[in-house]
DNA sequence: CGTTGTTCCGTAAACGTTTACGAGAACACA
DNA sequence: TGTGTTCTCGTAAACGTTTACGGAACAACG
């Protein structure tokens, strides 16, 4: 069915070397010869195969982004990786890369989906994304030493691989200037589990402004749900219950933000106007949601190209003349002022 | 750094053809052989290249789902195939199956991530979501005899292939049934292209329900928009405007949903209270939305497993005793009822 | 005419598997 | 002893590529 390198050659008469090296574009070929190789190869539909392509050059040509839910999370949250992954695809292809993506099973811990990327070796690097503040997947990469980046920071594996975050700390601490600003004192956070790198800096953000301003921290504003609808929804009303109440949320989280939302609404409590609410990661949603939602903005599209350069410029096979390099970068959360604060 | 078959054998000092026998399992091997290959397996860390091995048997013994996104719509709606992607991978993973997601550029109507996955031979089967009405993705995998099924059912191809999908028909059906019996008689329909072919399936339900109820269907009470909150968003005020305005809306999609709502906020409508909403996919969205939403909730997770099962029983490497089955499924969409109606 | 260099191409090995084939050994049976 | 059967294993080819190596043809040059 398939056509291979074989029947270009017997078809032009020509050995599969010379096919190969036409295909291929080395100098070593006649440009008459390539010509009617090219010709040959579209005339029959030629298309090389990546098995015996990858067995050969010992690279699959493929990136693998693991798709990896954060424990008690069924949802992942995953339209925010989707503008990420669109530009990951699109630099990786101009350098004539595959990305797959993989999924793990909801509550794997034992990361069984990415050893078995690693081990049957059908990526030559992965992706990872959520990253938390201590993971035994950044462990276990860098002890294989299997190339690997990150989106997200973590304290596994130091600063050996390469890395994009965004940062959190900093939008966090924006928020609370903000609602400062306007008069807040009494501000909220309602956050996932600190394993997960990004609440962790978010939450530290908050604190430290809070600080700056001479305001003390009070654990009973903070609080802890899953990373999604679920989670918002239960831990809010927890908040909003202590003794001296919040005049404002800041929400890690869009879906967190949902789920609060609505426990606010069933409390008769109305952001924008009882209640200012913030969020940390725009989507969508925060856009559309009524009242619109003051949220800050990643430029995920773009991110996920720099990650592609960012991956590549580690990669010995990719790496530019000054030889691979480890870049790690921090971007900003852009404010975009709405009306729920 | 990676053991290969060859050190196995050389470290056990038996012939790579033994070694490879006593791995897969296969009868012809000395059961006390089998058990020390096994051990050094073990030991050496040895795990099969899988270049290498679907370079021999022809098979890469993995599946893709394409993400394809509709024109137009720049997030995808995603969230939608999580559970139904989960349940798929577990399902696969039982007979051995790696599922490998690709990502298509946005706008790509020439399929190109769909014919690379294909003629470089990356997947044994590929798995399609959103059909549409006439799909030339479907078309071009038929005519290429490569094996394929979907999630949703189009015109094209025929019922030459396995199929899995929601009856949106029935949905759109019932949701008229449940507005005219709570008194309703003037039902907006807001929809995506009907290209779509959900979109023509929920259209046609709506339209026979309402015909049988003796209620003349007005096309001012249809809107077309993109399947996403900004298509919710601009279409559904122009429903509204209609000169005898509806009384209940029915949105395709929690996405449309979602801007349609935003659009009534700010023309002091209120769902649930000053107009009935409807939304045919249900998604956590819908069930933490204030007021929660009236949804059709569809069980991705099973369709995910019934989906692999469906194709597997296709692949007649797979196939039963029976052999190689054509199985189309249509799946109920149950109706949740919450605040909105 | 001999030497050297260039251009182009064929040969064959290698990547890591699986598997058809056959051989040797052990054993049973007549 | 001869014949047949069963169990176990080694040999080697094959999957589709890429690429190191060498050789043929030819041109250029002294």
């Amino acid at each position: 069915m398939a056509s291979s390198i074989h029947d270009l050659a017997r078809h032009l008469n020509i050995s599969i070397g010379t096919v190969s090296r036409a295909l291929n574009g080395r100098a070593d070929v006649n440009a008459d010869t390539r010509q009617r190789v090219l010709e040959a190869a579209r005339e029959l539909n030629y298309s090389p195969n990546q098995s015996g392509r990858s067995l050969r050059q010992g690279a699959t040509r493929s990136i693998a982004f693991m798709l990896q839910p954060h424990p008690g999370d069924q949802e992942y949250g995953e339209p925010f990786f989707i503008p990420f992954l669109t530009g990951l695809q699109a630099q990786l292809a101009e350098s004539g890369l595959d990305l797959i993506v993989v999924m793990g099973a909801p509550g794997d811990y034992q990361q069984e989906r990415l050893r078995r990327v690693v081990e049957t070796r059908r990526a030559d690097a992965v992706v990872l994304a959520w990253t938390r503040r201590e993971d035994e997947r950044i462990d276990y990469l860098a002890e294989r030493g299997f190339p690997f980046a990150t989106l997200g920071r973590s304290r596994s594996g130091g600063t050996s691989y390469p890395s994009l975050d965004l940062d959190f700390e900093k939008a966090g601490s924006d928020a609370v200037d903000r609602l400062v600003a306007r008069g807040h004192r009494r501000i909220a956070a309602i956050r996932p589990s600190l394993n997960l790198n990004f609440g962790y800096l978010f939450l530290d953000g908050y604190r430290k402004a809070l600080q700056r301003h001479g305001i003390e921290v009070d654990p009973g504003l903070i609080a802890e749900g899953f990373i999604n609808e679920a989670g918002g929804y239960q831990v809010t009303p927890r908040v909003m219950l202590s003794k001296d109440k919040p005049t404002a949320i800041i929400f890690n989280n869009d879906a967190m933000a949902l789920g609060g939302c609505k426990a606010l609404a069933e409390m008769g409590i109305r952001p924008g106007h009882d209640i200012a609410v913030t969020v940390i990661v725009d989507t969508p949603l925060c856009r559309y949601f009524s009242p619109a939602l003051t949220a800050f903005r990643p430029a995920l599209e773009p991110m996920g190209r720099r990650l592609a350069e960012i991956l590549l410029a580690w990669l010995p096979a990719f790496a530019g003349p000054e030889g691979p390099r480890i870049i790690r970068e921090v971007w900003p959360l852009e404010l975009i002022a709405r009306d729920s604060d």
